[in-house]
DNA sequence: AATGAATGAGTCTTCATTCAT
DNA sequence: CATGAATGAAGACTCATTCAT
C-alpha cells in the first residue's frame, strides 16, 4: 500500500521501451477518452493533440480498442492489487485493532489512489458497461478475488463481535457505495466545491460505522 | 408519488400525437442506447430494429441528439418530481413520524421507479458526463432544487434530534450513495443474482440509520 | 445459344430494380477493374468516374468485393450455360453431323459471346487466381459440369470413329487452348492488328482437326 | 538451351553482390506476389516473411515496383533467350531434321524451364496486363524478336513442304496456345491431378502436328 | 407521414516510403 | 548494411442528415 501512486507515471517508468511519442499518445488518449468518451474520440483527434501522425498510433496499438485496453488494464489491476495480498487476514490482525481502523486505512489508501488517477477511473467506469472484455475482466477480478477476500475480513470482524450480523455482501456494498459515492461526488459531480477531504473521510467512516441516526440513550 | 410508474408508457400516453412508428423508434433507441451507448448506436441501426425507414427518424427528431434528449429529459424530470413538491415539508410532518419512515418511503418509491425504468436510468447516468446540456440540466435540477429541499428535510429532523449533527450535504451524500449503490449493483453489476429486494432495502435503511457497527452496550 | 449476348445490358434488363446510379457504378467498376485490376482500383475512383458519391457504392454493395462478385458471377454462369443444357447429347446427334460442325458452332458461339464481353472476361481470368471463392465457383462449374459434359461429347465422336483415341481431357485441353489462345491474342495481346475473324476461326478449326503438318501422301 | 534452369538460383549466383537478406527478400516477394498478386502484397508483409526490417527492402529497391521488376525482367529475358540466338536458322538445319523434332525439343526445353519457374511465370502473366512498362518490354521482345524468328522457322519448314500453307502467325499462335495451355492447366488450374508429363507432351506434339481428327483413309 | 436513395465528411486502418540511429 | 519508428496520403467503409417521391 505504497509506492508511486500515480499510475500514468508508473506505466511510463515500468515500460522503459515506451517512445516519447508513445507517451504523448497515451496522455492524449487518456485526456480525450475521459473528456468525451471512447466512442466519441477519433484517432485523428488523439494524434493531433499528441502531436504525432495518425499512423504512429497504429504502429504501437493495432487497433483503437487496443489503445483503450492498454490504458485501462493496468488501472484495473493496480486498483485491486492491495485486496489480493495473500495474507491480508494476518495483516489485519496485526495492524488493525478494529474494523474501523482497517476501514479508515483502506479508504484513505484507495481514495488517494483514485484521486490521483481520476481520469483513468472515469474512463474505467464509463467504458466497463460497453466493453464486454473489460466487463469480464472486472467481474473476474472484483467479483471473485476482491469480494471473496473482503468477505473474509467482514466475517472476521463479525466473529469478533464488532460488526452487525448482516450478510457480508450487503455490508460490503454499503461500504463500497459510500466510498465510491464520495469519490464521484467529490471529483466528478461537484469538483468545483471546496472540499475538506480529511473531514469528509472522517464523517464518512463515522457514518458507515454508526449511521446517521442519533444513538438512543441507554 | 403515484401514477403509472413506467415512464415509457407514460410518455406514450401523455403525448397522444405520437405515431405508432414514433413509439417504435423510441423503444428501439432506448434499447440500443442502453446496450451500446449513445455514440456507438447508429441511426440506421435504430431504424432497422424499429422497422422504419431511416428518414422517418429525422422526420420526428431533427438530430440524433434530439432523439436522445427526448428520451432523457422526461426521465430526469420525472425522477426529481417528488422532491419538488412545494409543501414537502408539511407532507413530512403529517405523514412521517420519523426520518426513518421518510427514508423508507422515499427509497421504496424511488427504487421502484428506477427499477421500472432501468434502461432509461442507465442511459441517463452514462450520458450525463458527456452531454454538456444534460449536465447543466442535471445540475440545475438536482443541485438546486432537490438538494435544497433535501437539506431542509435533514435540518428538520436534526432539529427534532433524530439525526446527527453532520453537514446535511454529507448526510445526503451517504444516503444517496447507499440508494444508488444498491440500484447499480442490483440491476447493472450483478443482475443475475437472486435478490430479496425487500430484505435488502430493510438492511440498507437499517445501515444508513445505524451503521454497520455493533452498538456499544450501555 | 442465342439471346442478347451482351451481358452487361442483360444484367441491366434482368434486374429492373437497378437504379440509374447503380448502373453507372457497375459500368465504371467494370472499366476500372479491367484496366487496372481489382486490387489497384479504389472505390473513390469508381465513384468519381461513375459520377456518384462514394457512399452510394456501399449503399448497394456491402463491400468492394461484393461489387466484384456481382459483376463476375453472372459472367461465369452465363458463359457456361450452353454447356449445361441437359440434352446436349441429343442436340448433337440431330444438329451436328460431325465433330467439326459441332466444334465450329461451339467456337463461333462462345467467341462471339466473349468478344462482346471482353472486359468481363478479362476481369474474370485476372481475378480467379486471387479470389478463393471465385476459384471454387469456377472449379465447380467448369471442372465438374462443363468437362463432364464435354467428355461425353468427345467419347461420342470417338465411338463414331471421327476422333483419335487420345484421352478426352487432353483433347478438350487442346481444343480449349486453341480457342482461348485465339481470344487472348486477338483481344488482349494484339488487338491493334487487323483481324479477319472468320478466316482465323476457319484456320483454327482446321488446325484443331488436322494439325499443322502437311498430310502424308497416300 | 542449357545451364541451370532454375532462374532464382541463377539470379542469386549471377549477382554475387546479393546480400543474404536481399536473397530472402526476393524469395519472400516471389512467394507473396504469386500467391496474392503484386497489388495485394504489402511490403511490410514481405519484410516480415523475409525476416528483415521494412527499411531493408527499400535500401535495395527504391520502390516496391523496382522489386517487382527486378524479379520479372530476368524471367522475361531468360525465357526468350533461346529464340534470339542469332543463327537459329542454321542451328535448325543441322540439328532438327523435321519441324516435329524442332517442336518437341522446343516444347520440352521451355516447359522444363517454365515448370521450374512456375511462380515467376505466374507473376509474369498476372502482372503484364497491368504494368505498362512490362507490357512494352514484352511486346518488344516477344512481338518483334521472337515472332520474327519463329516466323522464319515456320516459313523454312513450309518451304520444305512439311507445314501447311497457313499464315505463319496463325501457326505460331496455335502452337503457343497448345504449349501455354498445357502449362496453365497442368500447373495452375489442375495441379492436384496426377500428370504423366512425357505422355502429355507426346500427345500435345502429336495433336499440334496432326490434329485430333482420325485421318481419312487413302 | 413515410420512404429510402443519395450524400460527403469523417472513421479506423494500411501502406509505401523516409531517415536518424 | 540494417533497423524500425515515424509519416501522411490514401484506402475501404460508416454515418447523420437531406430530399424527391
Amino acid at each position: 500500500m505504497n509506492g508511486p501512486d500515480n499510475l500514468i507515471e508508473e506505466i511510463f517508468e515500468q515500460s522503459d521501451e515506451l517512445t516519447e511519442k508513445q507517451k504523448k499518445i497515451i496522455l492524449a488518449a487518456i485526456q480525450s477518452f475521459a473528456e468525451k468518451g471512447y466512442a466519441s474520440t477519433s484517432t485523428s483527434e488523439i494524434a493531433k493533440s499528441a502531436g504525432v501522425a495518425e499512423g504512429t498510433i497504429f504502429r504501437h496499438y493495432k487497433t483503437k480498442k487496443d489503445l483503450l485496453y492498454s490504458i485501462i488494464e493496468p488501472m484495473l489491476k493496480k486498483f485491486i492489487a492491495p485486496f489480493v495480498i495473500k495474507d491480508m487476514e494476518k495483516v489485519l490482525n496485526e495492524k488493525h485493532a478494529s474494523f474501523e481502523d482497517f476501514l479508515r486505512a483502506m479508504i484513505e489508501n484507495r481514495i488517494s489512489f483514485l484521486s490521483k488517477n481520476m481520469l483513468l477511473f472515469k474512463i474505467l467506469i464509463q467504458e466497463i458497461p460497453f466493453q464486454p472484455e473489460l466487463k469480464a475482466l472486472f467481474k473476474e477480478h472484483i467479483g471473485t478475488k476482491v469480494i471473496t477476500r473482503f468477505t473474509q475480513v467482514v466475517e472476521h470482524y463479525q466473529e469478533k463481535g464488532e460488526l452487525i450480523d448482516a450478510p457480508p455482501l450487503t455490508i460490503i456494498r454499503l461500504t463500497a457505495s459510500a466510498i465510491f459515492g464520495y469519490l464521484i461526488v467529490r471529483n466528478l459531480l461537484l469538483p468545483e466545491l471546496d472540499w475538506d477531504d480529511q473531514a469528509e473521510i472522517d464523517q464518512t467512516v463515522q457514518m458507515i460505522m454508526h449511521g446517521i441516526a442519533v444513538p438512543k440513550q441507554a
